[in-house]
DNA sequence: CCCTGATTCGC
DNA sequence: GCGAATCAGG
C-alpha cells in the first residue's frame, strides 16, 4: 500500500481528530503505526492539540484541553494569534470523542439481543454452567485492538453502542468468556435457536 | 503487559 | 520517501 493523495489527507484529518497512530494505521489498513508515525514527521504534522500529557488520557483531557484553549484565546487576545489548528479546532468542543466514519467492520458476531442471551444462559444453566458475566470495559470501535474483546453490548446504531472490550488471548476476537459464549461446542447448543 | 510518539537508518 | 527496529515513556 502506498501514500496516495486520498490517503495522505484521511491521515491529515484522522491526526488532526487526535487518533492515535496505531487507530489510524489500523483505519487506513495496510500500513502500520509506525508507518503512520513516519509519514506525519515527514509531512511535519506534528504537534497536536494537547501540548503536554501523553496519549492515554487524551480522550479525558479533550474536553479541557478545548476549554482551556478557548479561555487562553480569551484571556490574551493581543498576544501572538494561536497556531492556526489550534484556531480551527476549538470552535468544536461539541463532540467529546471523535466518532468513527467508518462502517463497523463485517465481523461475525453473535446477535446481541435479548432471545439470543436469554438461550444463552438457558444453555449455560442446561449446561451446568455456573459463571457469572465478567465486567466489561466497555470499549468503543476506535479503542480496540487485536487483543481486546469485540463482544457486542447494546444497539449498534446507538451511541451508547460498546464493546466488551476484555482482554482476548491470541488476538481472539472475544475474552474468555464471550469466546464461550460465541463459539459453543455443538454439544451444548441444543435447542439454541 | 498494554499502549503512546520519537528517532534512527538501511532500503 | 518509506517503515521496521528501537528507544523512551505512561
Amino acid at each position: 500500500m502506498s501514500w496516495t493523495d486520498e490517503r495522505i489527507d484521511s491521515l491529515k484529518r484522522l491526526w488532526g481528530d487526535g487518533l492515535s497512530a496505531s487507530q489510524i494505521a489500523s483505519q487506513l489498513g495496510g500500513v502500520s503505526r509506525n508507518a503512520v508515525i513516519g509519514k506525519v514527521h515527514r509531512l511535519k504534522l506534528e504537534s497536536r492539540i494537547k501540548p503536554p500529557v501523553e496519549t492515554l488520557k487524551r480522550e479525558a483531557l479533550l474536553e479541557g484541553a478545548a476549554m482551556q484553549a478557548v479561555a487562553a484565546a480569551e484571556v490574551a487576545p493581543p498576544a501572538p494569534p494561536p497556531l492556526p489548528r489550534l484556531v480551527v479546532s476549538t470552535p468544536a468542543p461539541a463532540a467529546p470523542a471523535p466518532l468513527p466514519r467508518f462502517v463497523a467492520p463485517a465481523i461475525e458476531m453473535p446477535e446481541p439481543d435479548g432471545s439470543a442471551l436469554g438461550a444463552v444462559a438457558e444453555v449455560q444453566a442446561s449446561a451446568g454452567v455456573v459463571e457469572a458475566a465478567p465486567a466489561t470495559r466497555n470499549l468503543t470501535l476506535i479503542q480496540l485492538s487485536e487483543r481486546t474483546c469485540k463482544w457486542p453490548l447494546g444497539d449498534p446504531l446507538s451511541d451508547e453502542f460498546r464493546f466488551c472490550g476484555n482482554h482476548s488471548r491470541d488476538a481472539s476476537p472475544y475474552c474468555a468468556y464471550h469466546a464461550r459464549l460465541a463459539f459453543q461446542p455443538a454439544s451444548e447448543r441444543r435447542r439454541v435457536r
